[in-house]
DNA sequence: CAACTAAGTTAGCTGTAGCTAAGTTAGGTT
DNA sequence: AACCTAACTTAGCTACAGCTAACTTAGTTG
């Protein structure tokens, strides 16, 4: 007698305090959140270095090796990475499709950032943290004031 | 022989890959988070209704009755709320200050995406989360570019 | 004033994400 | 070939944030 998952989803004259999907949403970026900051990772060291090990990725995100064991594991559960044991980490497809697509979407958010005149070190700092809450929508209109920006009058 | 906790903090001239801090700024606001929705939403309610009850809570954040006692028993354990027994919830003057700084910010960031031609539903979505990430030096900015918005040539 | 119902509470579960401490393995050095 | 050590794994813990199911209370209503 309490489930809040179902929403008529008829799309309603605009019910009052519809505040509960916003907030529905804003979850579930939260758990898309560690598997986007992880391919995103994993794609930038295997450029850089060639391999993604455990080791680099604990330094990386701050975290201990445990705590990236774990999420690694949950990863490949979940079909955006492999790995052997003792072996480095390497992306399947669905993982690079996933990395390509942060990564654009942080530069937007970042370069955003940095048009509205901040800084390139908190913008940095505060796109890794907004990136995954920007919606398809605001990521567009973010490119469409970038592109407004670099050729000011057209 | 792990804790990644201690960063040298006689700030380097600027360590390769200083991911760590930034990704540690993250979870920190994740930390947060929380706290500030929940004020800024029951203090939402006390203006409107007299109260914030938590069934309105529940509904407002499509979660169930239990899990907003759970969370209410933390912001009051954090200091931010007081409540006794079957009767509604008050903030205390912590939680009032946090209320009217996070509603402060959750309009500056909306009123920033609109100012971007992002529509409102979709700015008011994505504030929700983005807010969270968005820091003092970050929201200054946005404060000017609005201000610059309202008074084209000045 | 009794009873019903909505509101609130409690107990007990799940998954994510972090940690420490202790153990194992792979691969380079001697 | 043996050994060291860094890399990795495992086990076992914590807190947060969600859930369901069952229970209790407060307040309204007949
Ligand atoms: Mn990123
Ligand atoms: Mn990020
Ligand atoms: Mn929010
Ligand atoms: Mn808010």
């Amino acid at each position: 007698m309490d489930s809040p998952r179902k929403r008529t989803s008829t799309a309603q004259p605009r019910a009052p305090a519809d505040h509960a999907e916003r907030f529905r949403r804003v979850r579930d970026a939260h758990q898309s959140e560690t598997a986007e900051d992880y391919v995103e990772i994993i794609a930038e060291l295997i450029g850089e270095k060639g391999e993604a090990r455990l080791v680099d990725l604990a330094e990386c995100f701050g975290v201990t090796k445990a705590t990236v064991n774990n999420t690694i594991q949950r990863l490949q559960r979940d079909g955006f990475v492999t790995s052997e044991p003792y072996r480095a980490i390497f992306l399947t497809d669905k993982g690079r499709k996933l990395a390509a697509a942060s990564r654009e979407r942080h530069l937007v958010v970042r370069d955003l950032l940095i048009s509205l005149g901040i800084d390139p070190e908190t913008a940095e700092a505060d796109a890794e943290g907004i990136e995954h809450h920007v919606s398809k929508t605001t990521l567009e209109a973010f490119r469409r004031h970038l592109a407004k920006q670099r050729r000011p009058r057209d």
